[in-house]
DNA sequence: TACATCATGTAAAGCGTTACATGATTCC
DNA sequence: GGAATCATGTAACGCTTTACATGATGTA
């Protein structure tokens, strides 16, 4: 009966990335963080900076982060608090994950039976190069110089995903292309 | 220059998930829509009756959709008119897919080497854990009387990511495994 | 001097969840 | 009569995006 408290209830994801952040690389500010999310944390949570300043200043105020230090050009460094980290590890041992699922990709796949066979083909063509980019993209944050070790995990999960993308767009090209071979067979 | 009108540009994807609905199964109402979205697009996108009700007001009042009559209970029948049905062949075809992922998976599996090995594997289960179980509930709605046929590209889709998951959890296990193992040697 | 980058914020509007609220009909 | 289901809505709150706004510092 007893709930937790209210922090395993809600959404939380943006705090606990922050949390996270801080945690691997020590102390740095709200523009930091930020280019942290474009550069390294892209294919996982993204945030801009006008949800990341209001985040810390809440999170500052429960204790989770604090200003360190006031630096150059009214730069605020913060860093994560004993409670802070603590909070970020209730999260990850924790926090059942959520199921919900709200993909773009996945609504159209769902509704390519509503147009025709050669509309879907380019449909699915257009997902399949916007997989293939991804994981280009994926592929380049990874291997050489990598000064982003934290992300191997996700960096493997993002590769697979794209890759299994890729594999369904394949697959459900040749589909279409079948049906549309028989449907319009007089063509040939 | 001359951007294309604005609903190129916005969110919108649970109006295209409802008229999507409403072409491929004929006029329903708002409770219909509701119990559609849990049963069959539940991998796919999520919405409740609290978002689906005012929405369909506020395609009613755009043009996309109408009432089409009103039946007992106050049950009102809302119907695609051709306007969502271009709307929706529009999105489809000229809506390029939004890049923004935002996944708690993920960020667990980017915040995984904040723990000890021994709390990283029971992270890692509980994902693989939700992987099979979300596998198997597809597994059900797809093979033997399927009375939803309309969402066979995207149950396949889904199904494969599932496995993705289970997957890329197994490769993960076996690595911090290795870590544990190495990190604790003496124990054995 | 002008432009790029660094660095921080606020405000408005839209999207999404949870809680609250009501009433009709059907089945036991 | 009571419970389950049908059927619709509103309100409050939190998360996310877009647009607006400001000023300091470095560099060509």
């Amino acid at each position: 009966m007893t709930c937790q408290s209210a922090y395993m209830l809600t959404g939380m994801s943006l705090r606990i990335a922050l949390l996270g952040l801080l945690d691997a690389k020590g102390p740095a500010s709200g523009y930091d963080l930020t280019k942290a999310f474009d550069k390294s944390l892209i294919h996982v949570w993204q945030a801009g900076h006008t949800q990341i300043y209001p985040e810390l200043v809440k999170m500052a105020d429960d204790g989770l982060v604090k200003v360190e230090s006031e630096g150059a050009r009214g730069r605020k460094i913060y860093a994560i608090t004993p409670e802070g980290t603590a909070r970020l590890h209730d999260w990850m041992v924790g926090h059942a994950p959520s199921t919900v699922v709200r993909s773009e990709a996945a609504l159209k796949a769902f509704l390519l039976t509503a147009l025709d066979p050669d509309e879907a083909i380019a449909v699915v063509t257009r997902i399949k190069a916007d997989a293939q980019a991804r994981f280009s993209g994926l592929e380049c944050m990874g291997a050489p110089d990598s000064e982003e070790f934290t992300g191997r995990f996700a960096l493997d999960l993002g590769l697979r995903q794209a890759q299994t993308m890729i594999d369904w767009a394949d697959a459900t090209l040749a589909a279409l292309e079948r049906k549309a071979a028989s449907s319009a067979p007089r063509s040939a």
